[in-house]
RNA sequence: UUCGGUAUGGUGUAAUUGGUAGCACGACAGAUUCUGGUUCUGUUAGUCCUGGUUCAAGUCCAGGUACCGAAACCA
């Protein structure tokens, strides 16, 4: 991906680059990407993708995608899959170098072996609750097994006996012997393995015994020839741990080193609260439009491109921070102003009938496709006299700044006539149901020969040649910016938005969105970009998802003079 | 009360390692515009606190304060 050099390095790259310096891997750089199978990718991982493989290529290094799946009750094929699938959607790509934890269990196995011989670990029969009141606490002390000390001879049998399935989960544990008094709890002895009866994705029943990811987790890496192991500050204390075993094992020594964990305004990013939200029906699955996945921003209609900057310009660091989504938007926008085809819908209709038109006359006009990018060219769009308009482009009564239509405020239709709203009928609830307007025949394809001006241009639809279709108005998740402050157990929960999800089901769309492919993205002018849903847009349904609207200065505008 | 971390405008992120606190987003104001979009210009506002060293401190020293993480046979 980027591969410039930059003017600002952040802390991780400056390390790096003093590590290249002092030649302490040769030169080298080598990174990796390790998640857990146990779940779908969501931007925080974006994040930590984007920096790993970004270190990696800008460095002439490469990058690893390894599996962690160390614990088989917990992961699956599935999740296997559909991570790879959203790596490469980001953009990046691992090569041969795809690696799961569970390729090495044998090497971990003799590893612990040599451990054990070392006299450094050893077989703990105490139950889990012993185990754990045995620990200590962050205050004080933990205490030794009375296991501690079993000689090396009975520790690698019982290993061996251990990995045969003589003994039943809970029975017994490996474990490194370091110091039950540390002062960092990762150190107070460890596990390293213990017993689970479960049949595992990739290596099924083969071992009854599986590793820990604090046992696991350092030596992949290091096998792998991990030069730099990238993660989130939460293993920062566990750091200590992973060069102790390297070193009692004497093997290559990666450097990890950690940063903060990406956090986003208006939404949450923890497996265990996304995992709430589609259990619980609050949204329509991994993959709904308003979840911070990559599977569910995709289906927003959010572009790698922008993923991608959006990592690169928050940077790298070890502060505890909280990204404005309003970031993630504006890198969104920019990308999709450049690259999105212009068409035009009405999002709720009103019918406009020009009452000087001439009866059955079909106008074709010229619209531009991309006022951004000239070799977009343009495209033909059928005008007549009977258009559907946005309802709340009319006001009966206007408001000061006004430029859209009025009773007798001249306006354009865009690419079409300037017209002007005469009157306008209404039913019995006093809903209007028309608007009756002339048009200047002169102004045809926008311009008025006379040089005249309009305030104001709106978008439009001829009726007779709309398609129906559905439009899905999706919106930021949680109404406030930080919806797990100060809140307890589910209280997170009373903030999610209300109007996250607005169907449109009578919106008229331009006839040549009619045969967009779903995925493809649009920007509908003046109102937002949309993606054609991915899943229900088809031939003859049209349904399309808003990425994320417009900037409407309009709003602001409105809402200040109400206020005044 | 333990150990490990972190503090720079509203939100993030830089500062050649002691030398004019910069950039982006946001907000606000204006210009341009056949999208109240885009683009352009300008304004706004910051070094956690208290001392110390120094001609000079965001940066060095001392002492505070606040926040984050850590006590799964999870990762």
């Amino acid at each position: 991906m980027t591969t410039e050099p930059r003017d600002n390095l952040d802390f991780i790259r400056q390390e790096v680059e003093k590590d290249n310096a002092s030649g302490r891997y040769g030169g080298r750089v080598h990174t990796r990407f390790p998640p857990e199978p146990n779940g779908y990718l969501h931007v925080g991982h974006a994040k930590a993708i984007c920096l790993s493989f970004g270190v990696a290529a800008e460095y002439g290094g490469l990058c690893n995608l390894r599996f962690d799946d160390t614990n088989p009750t917990k992961e699956e094929q599935e999740y296997v899959d559909a991570i790879q699938d959203d790596v490469r959607w980001l953009g990046f790509d691992w090569g041969d170098r795809l690696f799961f934890a569970s390729d090495f269990f044998q090497r971990l196995y003799d590893d612990a072996v040599r451990l054990v011989q070392k006299g450094v670990a050893y077989v703990d029969s105490q139950s889990p609750e012993e185990i754990r009141t045995n620990r200590g606490s962050l205050y004080v002390p933990g205490r030794d097994s009375p296991y501690r000390n079993r000689p090396v001879a009975e520790n690698l049998e019982l290993l061996e006996r251990m990995r045969a399935g003589d003994f039943d989960e809970g029975a017994c544990c490996l474990r490194a012997r370091i110091d039950m008094a540390h002062p960092n709890m990762n150190m107070r002895d460890p596990i390293m393995y213990r017993i689970r009866k479960a049949r595992h994705h990739r290596t099924g029943d083969t071992w009854c015994i599986y590793p820990m990811y604090d046992w696991a987790h350092g030596q992949c890496d290091s096998y792998e020839g991990i030069t730099h192991s990238l993660c989130t500050l939460e293993f920062e204390n566990h750091r200590p741990l992973y060069d102790w075993f390297i070193e009692q094992l004497g093997i290559h020594a990666p450097r990890q080193i950690e940063f903060a964990r990406l956090q986003l305004t208006y939404t949450v990013l923890s497996k265990r609260k996304l995992l709430e939200l589609v259990q619980d029906g609050t949204v329509d699955g991994w993959d709904d439009p308003r979840m911070p996945t990559l599977r569910g921003m995709r289906r927003r209609g959010y572009t790698p491109a922008a993923i991608r900057a959006f990592c690169d310009h928050i940077g790298i660091a070890k502060f505890d921070a909280i990204h404005d989504v309003a970031l993630l938007e504006h890198f969104l926008r920019e990308d999709l102003n450049r690259t999105s085809p212009r068409r035009m819908v009405v999002t709720d209709p009103v019918e406009l009938v020009l009452t000087d038109w001439p009866a059955g006359k079909v106008d074709e006009l010229d619209a531009v496709n991309n006022p951004e990018d000239p070799g977009a060219g343009t495209r033909k769009v059928p005008f007549t006299g009977r258009l559907f308009v946005e309802r709340d482009d009319f006001r009966e009564n206007a408001p000061r700044k006004w430029h859209r239509l009025a009773i007798g405020q001249e306006v354009r239709l865009r690419y079409g006539y300037y017209v002007t709203v005469r009157e306008v009928e209404k039913d019995a609830d006093g809903r209007i149901v028309q608007l009756r307007a002339t048009h200047d025949p002169a102004s045809r394809g926008g311009d008025s020969p006379d040089g005249r001006k309009v305030r104001g241009t709106i978008h439009w639809v001829s009726a007779e040649h709309a398609v129906d279709g559905e439009l899905r108005l999706y919106d930021r998740l949680f109404a406030v910016e930080h919806p797990t402050r100060g809140v307890e157990g589910d209280g997170w929960k009373a903030h999610l938005a209300p109007d996250s999800l607005v169907v449109r089901r009578g919106a008229k769309l331009e006839p040549s969105l009619r045969d967009a492919e779903p995925g493809a993205r649009f920007q509908f002018e003046r109102v937002g970009y949309f993606v054609a849903d991915l899943r229900d847009h088809g031939p003859g349904q049209p349904v399309f998802d808003r990425t994320v609207a417009l900037k409407d200065s309009w709003a602001r505008l409105e809402a200040k003079l109400a206020d005044a």
